[in-house]
DNA sequence: TTTACGATTGACTAATCACTCCACAAAAGT
DNA sequence: ACTTTTGTGGAGTGATTAGTCAATCGTAAA
């Protein structure tokens, strides 16, 4: 019965249907169950909703991808690994992934400091600088390798979902995607 | 002093500044130096005036990929060029971009007709479902291959415009990176 | 000159919006 | 027990919104 986590999961909902501004507080307030009063008693303005609430998603989604890291595995198989857990939380939560990509598209990305986003990629870049140092990764600036990665995993998911094809097809189309992108990177 | 073009424009700057619902039809007369009732002779509603503007959009990319077709020439020149005529238009046309990133991610992007996403996309797509057939591109489905090349390219844009290099160091990243790609499908 | 008609205007409206205010309730400290 | 802090509700507010409308303007055919 967390109120700030139902105003959260209402808002998201809400957003992803209707977009940020097609969506007023109120709208969200009903949603979740609570008052007005009480969504701007935990949330200053709107805009502070909408930051927290990209800030929630993306931690959850860094700390499923860190979690899943394994020790003694090759750069290769930690890799894998991670383009694995991103892409299946991206599978497994689409609202959330929709969300994302619609927040980084907006107007609202620029109110996110440059600083929380180094904090939730740092762990990625510093892993892709070192491949790259063991001659593993090519020699490319780690951010163009960072931003081609996240790309193809936007693209595969957004043909996932277009395409209806069963988990059987989707397993081998994914591990395929895999092998596409580890041999254009390395 | 044509006022649908003049609509047009404003709607586009505007959109990108602050959103679609952000932009108030107020504003975007205002800003085309036109009457709120002339904007609303020309799109009944605004959701009509977004969809005209993405429609318009999207229209003139694709013609200025089309028109830069030129015969006799193999399978990688020709997609070589279509690459390279996507990618130069999204960096030399940067708002036009992002307008379409957002129209793509946003509820919007449901309102438009799959006919019309079609008629957009279907020379490309019988391109390289050619070039499936040559043995020139590897065998996938030809919606994953368009998907991964355009986010590709999406990808490839947004470095460029985060990291601003000079133009001798873009031009080398570009090429490399249609290497990259090629080499990925192919 | 007259008629006709789309283009254009800007004041107007009904609805909606983000946000405030205050009363009260439930904990939490002392 | 008493005071303070924190959570909650919901009516209320002024500003803003998409969209309307009756009135003009420009111009070209009759």
């Amino acid at each position: 019965m967390d109120k700030q986590e139902q105003i959260l999961n209402a808002a998201l909902k809400l957003f992803v249907e209707f977009g940020f501004h097609g969506t007023p507080t109120s709208k969200i307030a009903q949603e979740a169950g609570v008052s007005n009063g009480t969504l701007f008693h935990y949330y200053k303005t709107k805009d502070e909703l909408v930051l927290a609430l990209f800030i929630h998603i993306k931690t959850k989604l860094t700390g499923c991808i860190d979690n899943s890291r394994v020790e003694d595995e090759t750069i290769k198989a930690s890799f894998k690994r991670m383009y694995l857990s991103s892409l299946y939380w991206a599978i497994g939560n689409p609202i959330e992934f929709r969300f994302t990509q619609q927040f980084h598209t907006s107007p609202y990305l620029s109110m996110v400091s440059h600083e929380e986003i180094l904090k939730q990629t740092r762990y990625l870049m510093d892993f892709m600088q070192e491949a790259i140092h063991a001659r593993v990764l090519k020699s490319l600036p780690v951010d163009l390798l960072f931003t081609l990665i996240s790309s193809h995993i936007f693209g595969i998911n957004e043909y996932l979902i277009a395409s209806n094809v069963d988990e059987q097809k989707q397993k081998e189309i994914i591990d395929q995607s895999f092998d596409l992108i580890w041999d254009m990177i390395t």
